[in-house]
DNA sequence: CTGTTAGCGCGTTCAC
DNA sequence: GTGAACGCGCTAACAG
């Protein structure tokens, strides 16, 4: 049997309260009687009970996750995992709320982020936009001591405590050389379809993209960017019409979302002048493009595992401890066709 | 403040021990009764704190982990993430026991089983060999009452309770799909490197993997599969061996364990005769060998997450609980130079 | 069939 | 400074 507080308590002569008072720190004991208990613990390789602690303190974590309104699917299924998070609540002594803000928004995320530090919650996520005010907005909550991560972009520079989402200079890299071999030494032009350059997740992606090109395959051209704003029908026309006009191009790289578009874009091909395709993110969409050949692999961040790493991070900040640096790292899932889970 | 068994019990009007039996369905209550603090569990929206629950049960559960004792660096990564169980056994009441066997070695495996009916733990996991002794052995086993899960490598057509590896077929045409896709339409000789076909990971593998080559790209010839027993001094011989004999091998594929050997023997040639390699597992020597350039792709199983699957499945069977399968589903992970974790 | 009671391991008053 | 005693939400004897 594990030993408990008990039997530390019985072992250093002292009562339960002490030993209490030694495990967390707190003033009121004497410098011998401390010792005497910190001995015992060590000899007796005692663990603390987490969940009897949680259960006996009945403390629980009220956390805001800030937004973006985006109607796209990874938007909605970044929201899905969040409310599945809530729904976790319960066994997790967390108490989630979501909060929306209009997508590309920077002045409505400062807003939403400026209410919360009255309201004081115990940690505070947010898809963040790469602007100076919301750097300002995100460290004035912290300095009102609230924990703030970021979750699938970040904001740097900032004193948010962590980034919890992919490496996207890597992401832009890895779909660089994906592409790259796959064109298999051919000559010609590759499109470039983003949501937006104000973001920096889709900035650091272009950035590792083109260097990759660069560097390890020069026969192909990187076209100047399209901006999609993640919108469908945007992105779709942006396509069509680049297509029509380019007849060299012969790959396309989608490092942001709203690929509905996209995908409509290729189905009007004929068959003969099959593009190889590069997309992010898993979605209903994508991953029937991938099983239909139209896309040749895609790129993707899991949105569940992000989620509950900020939980995790927020929880581990708001009590002051340290955070495992390795175990938070978000990987680059690459799907095939044949590996779809 | 979350409703409790109390507050369900004043609700409906019975004790404490009449909400615990209908909670836990239990005999001895009554039709009505029980009816009645349904009614209350369910206007009240209770749900059980399954922290609370467990402190009162008190209840542990002893596995048992029979791992090969093989000397590669996959294997060594799992035993690492079974220990890397152990020391958290303490918060998930686990109490887990490992039991090496000799590799390929189905008598061993065998004893082993049979030796576990007495002491009958509360789950047993094993990497499976894929004989009918074993199958034999492993129903004998749950016919004793004791769940068994097959990790990594399975046993179908026994009565295991599940799974926790990955889609092999779903690898081997991963892997297919991209060292076809990497060769670019080049003509030529590619070489297939398993451990044993006696394992069924690594025939479903093959399986997979010459399926697609036969569909997709009709102009590559896969040779005669080696069997490298996953043994590096064996691997690398019998493809320096190949090499000097088959001009024409434009590709590998090494998909099995002891790649240290397969990559000793890439690091011989000369530069200007590169190989397109597509590997398993990632290991210190398949990480290096892919930053240099030496291997292409690297698929992965993710030791960690088929450990702790097993460990939540286990627990789930010893409990009489349904196992949520898209839960427990195994990714089979791509990693090319860039996107390394 | 149903209720009472005593813990599980820990945190927290409140006396001493 | 230190300790005794109660409660967190739930389970499990043991009575009735």
């Amino acid at each position: 049997m594990r030993p408990t507080v008990h039997d530390i308590a019985a072992a250093a002569g002292v009562s339960l309260a002490t030993v209490d008072r030694v495990l967390n720190g707190r003033p009121n004991v004497r410098g011998v009687t401390r010792r005497k208990v910190e001995e015992a613990i060590r000899e007796l390789g005692y663990v603390r009970d987490v969940a009897a602690a949680n259960l006996a303190k009945g403390r629980i974590y009220p956390f805001v996750f800030i937004l973006p309104a985006s109607d796209n699917s990874f938007m909605h299924g970044l929201h899905d995992e969040v409310r599945s998070a809530m729904s976790r609540s319960a066994s997790e002594r967390t108490s989630i709320r979501i909060v929306e803000v209009p997508a590309f928004d920077p002045q409505a995320l400062v807003a939403a982020l400026d209410a919360l530090v009255a309201e004081k919650p115990a940690g505070v996520a947010l898809v963040a936009a790469d602007a100076p005010d919301v750097r300002a907005a995100v460290d004035r909550l912290v300095e009102a001591g609230v924990p703030v991560v970021t979750l699938v972009s970040d904001l740097t520079a900032s004193a948010r405590a962590h980034y919890a989402g992919i490496d996207n200079i890597a992401a832009g890299r890895t779909a660089g050389n994906l592409l790259g071999r796959f064109l298999g030494g051919q000559r010609g032009e590759v499109a470039v379809l983003a949501g937006s350059m104000l973001v920096r997740d889709h900035r650091e992606r272009l950035e590792g993209f083109s260097a990759v090109m660069a560097e390890a395959f020069p026969s192909v051209r990187v076209l100047p960017v399209l901006e999609g704003r993640d919108d469908p029908d945007r992105a779709e026309a942006l396509i069509g019409d680049l297509l029509s006009r380019h007849p060299h191009v012969i790959g396309i790289y989608s490092l942001g979302a709203g690929n509905r578009g996209l995908i409509r874009a290729l189905q009007g091909r004929e068959a003969g002048q099959r593009l190889t395709v590069v997309a992010h993110e898993l979605t209903a969409s994508t991953r029937r493009a991938l099983q239909e050949g139209l896309i040749d692999a895609v790129l993707n961040q899991d949105a569940g595992h992000e989620v509950r790493s900020a939980v995790r991070v927020l929880k581990a900040k708001a009590d002051g401890l340290p955070v495992i640096a390795a175990q938070e790292r978000i990987r680059i899932d690459i799907f095939l066709k044949d590996n779809l889970p």
